[in-house]
DNA sequence: TGTACATCAGTGAACGCGCGTTCACTGATGTAC
DNA sequence: TGTACATCAGTGAACGCGCGTTCACTGATGTAC
């Protein structure tokens, strides 16, 4: 049956976000249309009054995780403590509300234009908030440490991730929230 | 037919390294048993004579090619020669025969034991090269550098590879060659 | 404001397709005498 | 060394399943008078 136009526009919201969420904890394959509409409280049926196809609201999806992130990471004033989150046990471990770029990696690279287009400008946007928060040196300096320093968080989390001992996953979080938190000074000074 | 015990043992030889890389190309879930078995010259139904599963396989095929990274990786004297060539726009071209962490990257975290397991030990043996290539401070402090220049590498790959733009991916690569690749030595000497 | 009709978000069955896996079969290889 | 038989790597058809997508239908919502 019809729904309100309103109570229609926040079922397509609440898509987007179950998805976002889904696709972040088991990969773009790995969530079916099925299962992120039952998800949503809805049939799969109705995914095409909403959408063009599921690549259609992958991109969607991807775009809106970055964009929560780029604004979470807004809220941290110092590097150290944007470190201290991003490296952390707890982000870690919560993959379908974190860092949609570690948690969906290579598969990015894969995916459709759309996706692709959206990441790049998620990532200009996350590198120009980074370059806020380095200390000292030129602007092309605090750049050249932005990109390295978000780098380093990207293949850090994946690599913690990727590891299967706890041991192991915790010193790599511990040595690049060291090398990395620290590094907003530039090293010339 | 039946075929001779050397030749059967060059036919799953060649499996394993053709998954290899097309997991890399495509990921684990893009290429299938099918794909595999025609481009290295069989057909699909003998699969099952050389594994149990596309598990199986893949994690055999991972374990592969981590294992001759690492064994490439060693041939660098120093680590900005290693960063010349893991950071190059051949290599974030190259997906098939590169780094299998920054191919498949999340999904690594997604797969069975077996392949985690494998992936894990290959990482360990990584690092200790990596150590061996830092030069001064502590034990600890070039484990350490190990680690993080070991994330940056990963991640800058990951980001070069999902942006959509050459000129940004270029960026990514350049910084980061620069910020690892000259780190081997202890920053407070 | 009330009534008649058109719209369209959502439902659930169905479709086609590709996937991982199984299976009966083939025939060259390996083995036993 | 030669012969008879067992083995088993590889073939190709078939299976079952889940996926993305389509479609006829429903009935509340929105609109026109």
């Amino acid at each position: 049956m019809r729904v309100s136009r309103e109570k229609a526009a926040e079922n397509r919201k609440r898509i987007v976000e179950t998805a976002s969420r889904m696709f972040r904890k088991e990969g773009f394959d790995g969530a079916g249309i099925d299962a992120i509409m039952k998800a949503a409280g809805l049939t799969h049926g109705g995914f095409y009054c909403h959408f063009e196809s599921k690549e259609d609201l992958a991109a969607e999806a991807v775009i809106s995780a970055l964009k929560r992130g780029v604004e979470k990471q807004s809220r941290y004033e110092t590097l150290g403590d944007l470190m201290s989150a991003y490296l952390s046990k707890q982000h870690c471990t919560n993959r379908a509300n974190g860092c949609a770029i570690a948690a969906l990696g290579a598969d990015i690279a894969r995916q459709s234009k759309g996706v692709r287009r959206g990441v790049t400008d998620c990532i200009s946007d996350q590198l120009g908030q980074l370059v806020n928060l380095m200390k000292g040196g030129t602007v092309v300096s605090r750049r050249k440490r932005a990109i390295s320093t978000l780098s380093g968080m990207v293949g850090a989390l994946t690599l913690a991730r990727a590891v299967d001992d706890p041991i192991l996953s915790e010193e790599i979080l511990k040595a690049a929230r060291d090398a990395f938190g620290g590094c907003s000074r530039n090293q010339d000074e």
